[in-house]
DNA sequence: CGATTTTGTGCAACTAGTTGCACAAAATCG
DNA sequence: CGATTTTGTGCAACTAGTTGCACAAAATCG
């Protein structure tokens, strides 16, 4: 739904071809909007086809040459307009999240070396925005667009953040938490019965695959 | 590619028919996961098929009647599994925030309205959590369970205090710009010409559709 | 300078989620 | 008690994103 408009923005910061962009999502887009190489020639090839963008003059090369696409008037009355429309936040969707859910009725062996593992992982995503910000925003600029693009940058790198102390959290509960974690269901009618279901062991080595 | 997990973890839980776990979803397991009735129905018939859940005997009924499902221990198993096993976090994809880097290219006309939607909506959200670890999570039981299911909707209920302060800020931010918001690109040659782009008054009605 | 690796573009098949309905049984309403 | 609404289940078509390749041109390497 807003692939196309991601591309357009970026192209109307700075026209690129098929490879620029996607190493610019994977720079300073990453924050807010991620796509594939394999998303981004498509979109592209679909926006030239509608008259949003177009190739720049000059070079006409083929398959395995580069092309480099600008946007075009309509292209940006389309980002202008995309951008003005309401729209709803779309709702949550997290599997980290789903996972300690299940590992409440299930069992909590194996979730925490990951959750150790993410924990870096955004730590690491955290220091990566924070150089970034350097970068980017020194205190000196402060145009309406850097601003804007500022706050931008703000949101991703707090949500970092967010998931760094979350996971913090998460890890010190854990160390509080008896032997190997809770495997029964709470409403089930079995009484205070400290009972260690099979969950841990039977299931091993995961050999199980669904479909 | 967890949709299916989510529904073992509330089946688990406790045994349900699909629209009773379509409310579920709605009331207690959208701070982590969601999903519509139709997603629901489907994944609740591949998991039967799969031999992951059955249904309750007792009541064998047709089309539009109700009828409920418990967990097999092939389904517990396959949980346990897929909860101990690694996975990546996935990248962020956030509209409001390519919207607003958007508008630093394009203009600012007509997210505001939005942004302050938005904002009622995520205050809405908070306040509804509270009202659940209010609720759900009184300071009295912290078994391990509890503390696990706790530490998800703390998640839940923190990420959206997030986004509530974060559009306080951008809301506070935009009553200090000027004008109409920029649409120009700041790596352009043009100099510091404070241009007023058509984009506001031209795309106008927004009737242009794309494909 | 031929062989190998890297750069750049792209197709095809698949998985996950969304939208728009359809329809039967049960409950409610005049 | 027939008509209408609500409850509950589900299909079909679509949109968005992912995975796994294919392949040509250019650069590099022995």
């Amino acid at each position: 739904m807003s692939l196309p408009h991601a591309i357009l923005t970026a192209l109307v910061e700075k026209p690129s071809s098929g490879l620029e962009l996607t190493r610019r999502f994977d720079k300073s887009i990453a924050y807010f909007w991620s796509a594939t190489h394999q998303q981004i020639y498509r979109e592209l090839g679909k926006l030239e086809a509608d008259g949003l963008i177009r190739a720049l003059p000059g070079e006409q090369p083929a398959r395995g040459q580069k092309k480099s696409y600008e946007v075009l008037p309509a292209g940006r009355e389309e980002l202008a307009r995309w951008t003005a429309a309401a729209q709803d936040p779309k709702p949550l969707r997290d599997a980290m999240l789903l996972r300690l859910r299940a590992a409440a009725v299930v069992g909590t062996t194996g979730i925490e070396a990951d959750l150790r593992r993410h924990l870096e992982l955004h730590e690491r995503q955290l220091a990566e925005y924070e150089e970034i910000e350097k970068r980017d925003f020194p205190p000196g600029r402060d145009s309406p667009e850097d601003r804007l693009r500022h706050l931008v940058l703000r949101a991703g790198l707090d949500l970092e953040a967010f998931w760094t102390r979350w996971l913090e959290h998460a890890l010190a509960e854990f160390a509080e938490l008896p032997g190997d974690g809770p495997a029964r269901d709470t409403r089930s009618s079995s009484p205070a019965r400290p009972l260690r279901t099979g969950t841990a062991s039977s299931g091993g080595a995961g050999t199980r695959q669904r479909r």
